[in-house]
DNA sequence: TACTTCGGCGCC
DNA sequence: AAAGGGCGCCGAAGTA
């Protein structure tokens, strides 16, 4: 039975008293740590500078902005590189673009310094700074909204504790070292695994796609890792995998197109030293099979036989056309049926209408509906938490994961409830989720950083 | 001075 | 035919 609008309201009024808990409950704070932090940061930074402020190309910049000179201006930044012969993008008011990704090409000696500061200076303003401005008591309450955005997804604020950083370990360990658990307690992230390819699988009801899903020794990315880089399966490396999932499945899924993935995937090449098992250096083994170059866009003719960009317009035809022939299909119909009626319907029991591009309406419901599986299972969880009396608490939630404060005696039962909730009840309460869902589960005993995955025989907290 | 917009960047 | 979805926060730039 497909959940009604009334469903839908339900949802959010549940959700919207059990995320007020969230919020009261509070993730603590290593407020010692966290000023240390600050402190050593901002020393950090005071040596970028002035570093930078001695060089040769800092001295240039005086002589051209005399005592306007500002070395935190994008714009005088961008002057500055572009009188020193740098050939470099446009933003689209017209100004020169001076972010991460084009300045790092530069390969200069002063852009490199220029960019760890301004790492640093993230770091510092936004995150740290940014926590400790809103730690009461030494615990955090971020707010989490179900109100503002327009897939019915959930957003956070005061401050966001959906973008905290870890992929860059540097700075991820800096922060998420200063998010503790309480005494006698352990912090427990849950994550749905894959929840959106999933649940667009509910929209769609791709036979591949949910076979992918269903069949543990299947493994798309591993797949298009092989198409995109002509490598036999067992050539392909935990890297090269790592970028066809990012670079080219879902980007593909996201509505993106050969013309950007291809350049993306040649890109991480060099990157990320890519090669096949047996230790080829993939442009290699590229070229040992006929493709020489990456090769380049026109908008009206195909790039040219023999290049990366024709493989990848290749690849991208196969995996619609052959592959996801009826997820294609759907897409096309999903679309149609906007034009027709001027809106769509979520799985989860919402209508959005009103103007969108052709990639928001086929994004939008698989975004929202998968949060929504994560949102049901929140409150699922919580409610059984206060009915048991349980001293566990959750403490906040990222899209398609919860974290939870869990008191240690308390450990084994948290995770069998919300393992049990997440991946039965909530399949028993919307029979149009007609995919396996499955979580995975990290613990951090010290802190937010250091957690380590969690396994069954993995029971050194449970054996005190 | 106070406000909005822009570019940039962190996460899913 | 077009061509990467969704947020919040920061400092600089722009405007009144």
């Amino acid at each position: 039975m497909i959940p009604t609008r009334k469903d839908g309201y339900k949802l959010l009024h549940d959700g919207c008293i059990a995320l007020a808990e969230v919020e009261a409950n509070g993730i603590r704070i290593d407020v010692p740590r966290l000023e240390r932090r600050i402190q050593r940061t901002g020393e950090q930074i005071k040596e970028l500078e002035a570093k930078l402020f001695k060089s040769n190309f800092w001295k240039e910049w005086k002589t051209k902005f005399k005592n306007r000179s500002n070395m935190n201006s994008p714009v005088q930044m961008g002057s500055m590189l572009e009188a020193s012969g740098c050939e470099l993008d446009k933003t689209k008011t017209g100004r020169t673009k001076t972010d991460a990704v084009s300045l790092a090409k530069l390969d200069d000696p002063f852009v490199k310094d220029f960019l760890a500061k301004k790492k640093l200076e993230k770091l510092k303003s936004t995150y740290l700074t940014g926590v400790m401005r809103e730690v009461v008591d030494g615990f955090l309450h971020p707010v989490f909204n179900l109100h503002l955005v327009s897939t019915y997804r959930s957003s956070s604020d005061s401050p966001n504790f959906q973008n905290l950083p870890i992929r860059d370990p540097e700075v991820g360990k800096i922060i998420r070292e200063c998010f503790i658990p309480r005494d006698k307690h352990v912090l427990v992230e849950v994550d749905y695994s894959a929840l959106e390819v999933r649940i667009s699988a509910c929209y769609n009801d791709d036979p591949t796609l949910i076979e992918y899903i269903q069949d543990p020794t299947k493994d798309m990315h591993r797949d298009m890792a092989a198409e995109c880089y002509l490598l036999d399966q067992d050539q392909v490396t935990k890297t090269s995998r790592f970028y066809a999932k990012n670079q080219f499945v879902f980007p593909q899924f996201y509505g993106s197109y050969w013309g950007l993935c291809a350049p993306n995937l040649w890109k991480a090449i060099d990157e990320g030293d890519l090669a096949t098992v047996d230790g080829v250096p993939l442009k290699e083994h590229l070229s040992d099979n006929g493709v020489y170059e990456l090769g380049s866009y026109n908008s009206d003719e195909r790039p040219k036989q023999g290049t990366f960009m024709r493989h990848i317009q290749n690849v991208e035809d196969n995996f619609w056309n052959e592959r996801f022939p009826v997820y294609q299909q759907w897409k096309k119909d999903w679309w149609e049926q906007y034009l027709e009626t001027g809106g769509f319907d979520i799985l989860t029991g919402f209508r959005i209408d009103g103007v969108h591009k052709r990639n928001d309406v086929i994004n939008y419901p698989v975004q929202g509906a998968a949060f929504h599986c994560l949102l049901w299972s929140l409150i699922q969880i919580q409610k059984r938490i206060r009915k048991r009396g349980m001293k566990s608490k959750i403490v906040g939630q990222i899209h398609d994961s919860i974290i939870a404060d869990v008191y240690l005696s308390e450990l084994q039962d948290y995770l069998n409830l919300a393992k049990q909730t997440m991946t039965k009840d909530l399949l028993d309460h919307w029979d149009w989720i007609i995919v396996p869902l499955d979580v995975e589960v990290e613990v951090g005993e010290e802190n937010w950083w250091n957690k380590k995955e969690w396994t069954s025989d993995n029971d050194i907290w449970s054996r005190n």
